[in-house]
DNA sequence: TGACAATGTTACCGATCGGTACGTACGATC
DNA sequence: GATCGTACGTACCGATCGGTAACATTGTCA
């Protein structure tokens, strides 16, 4: 079996000084994919600026789209390390710990600049549900969904569900929100709103 | 002077049976831009659905940039008139009146196909700010804060920026996650969220 | 030294992109 | 009935799209 194609693991994580021609190309694409979005971006502008060339991508990625579900892949595992990364400081304690994601995404969101989320942007981006980028955005959106329940539980909610949906409803509209409008925008208020709805919906 | 490159109405608004070229290519635009996405669809699509031919297309509007601020110019007289309806069934009732199209709003949310807002998709796929697409949809997100913070305001509400930007948050993410959760998604407690952050908001 | 895998080089493919030069059909006017 | 402006279509442009074939070069390890 050959590892083509599959580069779950980049294997060598780049310990020595040189990174792998792929890991080049899986970095500049995940920069440009998430700044200029996946359409903006051709396969020729990323081996440029990775410094490499085309063949060499096509060795490591089956095609444009492949390489676009992995960037997703990648921004996932970035989101969940600091989505959770509450849990250290505050353990014990789901506000405290959702709070603190939800502060560092109203700094992030009102800051000129901001590009929202990855996934989310993704699923605007190809409305067709066969693309393998979009099956990526949406299973996460759906484990999101599940962990904001699982947190709303533990705050003593008295409808968790609805609590969820409310706080994933504030977050889709930070990212979308946090790219529409420069630093002022309604994410400055995206605090004191959830502490409002958290509050309204404790027992 | 020539009318050219611009048609800010329709001159001879379709009154007899045949629309003339421009005012197909505009409906069929409207339409394609919206379902698959601007950078998505390319003018030959446009104008084959539309039963036209290229040049008909740049007789009447100066590029397909231009092309997709007109849709989008369409797009924000659609949604005015969505979003004011209410004040028709109840005069003197902002809060009414508002939840009138986040009623309405929560139904097309969660049925399978919804696509979103295009001003906001719009902004997803254009990240530059230079793309007269893109200043068309900011500019009227500006608006429509300001019309919630009107409405707030009129509402009762303690701090109307604070309950603006928390309904313009929630707004925003029902038309994300609307089209990211198939027909059971958050929108299903879109109104209930609403209420309770109204709830709270006022005195 | 030799073998092998990874990468680079060059040149190319068909398809599609946004956009345009130019000819033609038609209805009104004198 | 010749003339003219409007509206439209035919045919084409150069550029770029995603993707590939064939071969040369390099580094590593045995």
């Amino acid at each position: 079996m050959s590892n083509k194609h599959s580069p779950a693991e980049p294997a060598e994580p780049a310990v020595e000084g040189k990174p792998k021609a792929a890991e080049r190309i899986r970095r500049t694409a995940r920069e440009l994919f998430y700044r200029e979005g996946i359409r903006a971006i051709g396969v020729e502008e990323i081996v440029t600026k990775a410094g490499v060339t085309k063949p060499s991508l096509y060795r490591s990625y089956a095609s444009k789209d492949e390489l676009a579900a992995e960037y997703l892949r990648d921004y996932e595992v970035a989101f969940w390390k600091v989505f959770e990364a509450g849990a250290q400081t505050h353990p014990d304690d789901a506000r405290a710990q959702l709070m603190a994601y939800i502060e560092g995404l109203s700094q992030r969101a009102t800051q000129a600049g901001y590009r929202g989320c990855g996934l989310t942007n993704a699923v605007v981006e190809y409305p067709g549900d066969d693309h393998p980028a979009r099956m990526v955005a949406e299973t996460h959106k759906r484990k999101l969904r599940e962990r904001l329940v699982e947190l709303s539980a533990a705050m003593g909610a008295r409808e968790p569900y609805m609590l969820a949906d409310g706080l994933l409803l504030l977050l889709e509209g930070t990212y979308a929100s946090g790219q529409m409008f420069g630093e002022h925008g309604p994410a400055e208020s995206l605090v004191a709103v959830a502490n409002q709805l958290i509050d309204a919906s404790l027992r």
